[in-house]
DNA sequence: TTAAGTGCAAACCTTTTGCTGCCCC
DNA sequence: GGGGCAGCAAAAGGTTTGCACTTAA
């Protein structure tokens, strides 16, 4: 785990993976739910790949480790993770839904080019939205901020 | 059009209505597109219903004031009112596409609740989005930034 | 006149659901 | 053994497209 500090923002260049596998089943297991061998090679396929991962990127992976589990199933698991506050949704208008691990809160800055997400948070900001909403008479629950731009290998190459 | 000034924070109260149809058809005539009565019933609809629209909104909208006009055509009429740069598009996670009137940028809290929709501008948001950008080696062009949240009224009737 | 736009329905794509049979606990 | 789960296919729901007809310029 790699940080960059620069003033008060802190940007997380790699992907932690603080979450492991031996966590997701246990945590399932509290919640009394059923371990069977899909939901274990789902959760095993979605913490490999890491980022920012669709339901058909875990499904083709499954498939070229021959294990042939059904759309149906990846979308149930995944949707019993969200539920069970282990993974979210993102959605960068790409036509599909994209989930990711919960771990310590950012957000991203996407390549408009070649897609490239990269993620950021800044302290500052968050405090700023806290204000926001409280002026505004909201409670805060969460909050989805993304940047799209142009990353500097893609401009090298324009 | 009213604002309401908290320190740096500017909170755009009500929709402002600076794009009339007017300048939006000028607009299509200069980029050489036919005017047609489809065109012209849609894009008066859109600006008068305001806010975040979607298709199904304008679609019924219009069959209300007895003018059957296709989805597909509305769809087609938003797509390229977009291409023009005089709308944007919008998803607040409800499973369609919302669009909204290109004006002065604003950013959305969102009601979990009620699905109520305030705009917000932070220049202080604005100013870091640009200073993160720029140390990732981006360059900006856009942003989307929601915050989800509980609104006062239905945090009373809960 | 004629290229562009419309309407309609069919196609598309992602996601959800119903149901039968299966398997973890 | 029983209730939750997987698989499959069908449905759903928003959006796009193909094509013959119509219309603005």
């Amino acid at each position: 785990m790699e940080f960059f500090v620069f003033s008060d923002y802190i940007y997380k260049m790699e992907q932690e993976k603080k979450i492991t596998k031996d966590f997701v089943i246990s945590s399932l297991k509290k919640k009394k739910m059923k371990i069977t061998s899909q939901r274990k090679a789902i959760i095993e396929t979605f913490l490999e790949l890491g980022g920012h991962v669709s339901v058909e990127d875990i499904f083709y992976e499954l498939r070229k480790r021959k294990k042939n589990i059904g759309l149906a199933t990846i979308y149930r698991t995944l949707s019993m993770l969200k539920e069970a506050g282990l993974v979210s949704e993102r959605d960068f208008r790409d036509g599909r839904t994209r989930f990711e691990i919960v771990s310590e809160h950012h957000d991203h800055i996407i390549c408009q080019k070649c897609g490239k997400v990269v993620e950021f948070r800044d302290e500052t900001i968050e405090k700023l939205q806290e204000e926001i909403s409280k002026r505004l008479g909201f409670v805060l629950i969460s909050h989805r901020h993304e940047l799209m731009g142009i990353c500097e290998d893609c401009r090298k190459s324009m």
